[in-house]
DNA sequence: CTTAATGTCTCTAGCTGCTATAGCTTCAAG
DNA sequence: CTTGAAGCTATAGCAGCTAGAGACATTAAG
């Protein structure tokens, strides 16, 4: 059984954030000790783990509460889970898109600046004119 | 000049967030008409436009306050508006490298979805399992 | 000129996903 | 047995908006 420092520890997972996980609902309601400490098992840490990792590929928390539902309801079709995998699939590469065309437009930024007087920066001066920048049109033609 | 509405249509910033951009003092506090609404000029619509293009360019509020601040002295030297450019395509970079890794990660996740039983399902497996999937060591080293 | 629809006003509360603080209790090492 | 770290609860705060309520303003049609 691990403490709560413990399964922050072995997760990455940042001890008020195990707490506010339980709070809404994500993970179930720790065992106590006698002292009122919450304990933790292995399933738990699985659990957690589970969490953390989809965090990082940018799920919501309302994704991975219906990831976690599905998966404990192994008699049902995974097609559910390959949705929502789907869906956050597509997301991505909608923000990867939208990144490049940004990152291009930022690089055109730096490189232009003059060093000199405000009035002269190019970075002011992209920033106050849309119409040298990348479009939503562009960057939606990039995506498809 | 513009009523709130005007504004919001011709930037694509919704009222709501005027409001609130004025609130937090980004933008200045705007004339009234006789009856109370707020009416705004040229000078608001660029320095809105400006706002916006920044904020879809990923520049935190906090740094277009820094930039406005720039702009609005144009005899200094640009050099610290190109040093917030610069950090912020440091920062669009990385975030570009580690969708890049998630992607790959994603995909091979839905290309290995059995569309059987959730207890065969890959999504499900691969989130649950740390070990199998790409690690931010590896996406250090994509980014440099 | 009136009426209805739409727009705007202020204020407050809510959202996501945490993070920080305060003031207390419990635990583990020396 | 003491002391310092780790834990507890509760509350408030962060960014960056968004939504709602209830009142006043403006505009377009009849």
């Amino acid at each position: 059984m691990l403490t709560i420092g413990k399964l922050s520890a072995s997760t990455g997972v940042k001890v008020p954030t195990i707490r506010y996980y339980e709070q809404i609902g994500l993970l179930p309601e720790a065992e106590r000790s006698a002292g009122n400490q919450r304990l933790y098992d292995r399933k738990t840490l699985d659990r957690l783990a589970f969490i953390r990792h989809a965090r990082e590929l940018g799920f919501s928390l309302e994704a991975i509460r219906d990831l976690l539902s599905l998966s404990d309801n192994p008699d049902h079709s995974c097609s559910a889970a390959d949705a929502i995998a789907r869906a956050q699939l597509v997301e991505v590469e909608s923000r990867l898109a939208r990144l490049a065309a940004l990152k291009a437009e930022l690089e055109r930024m730096v490189v232009q600046c003059s060093g000199n007087r405000i009035s002269d920066c190019r970075v002011i001066e992209v920033l106050g004119n849309h119409s040298l920048c990348i479009t939503d049109h562009m960057i939606e033609d990039a995506i498809h």
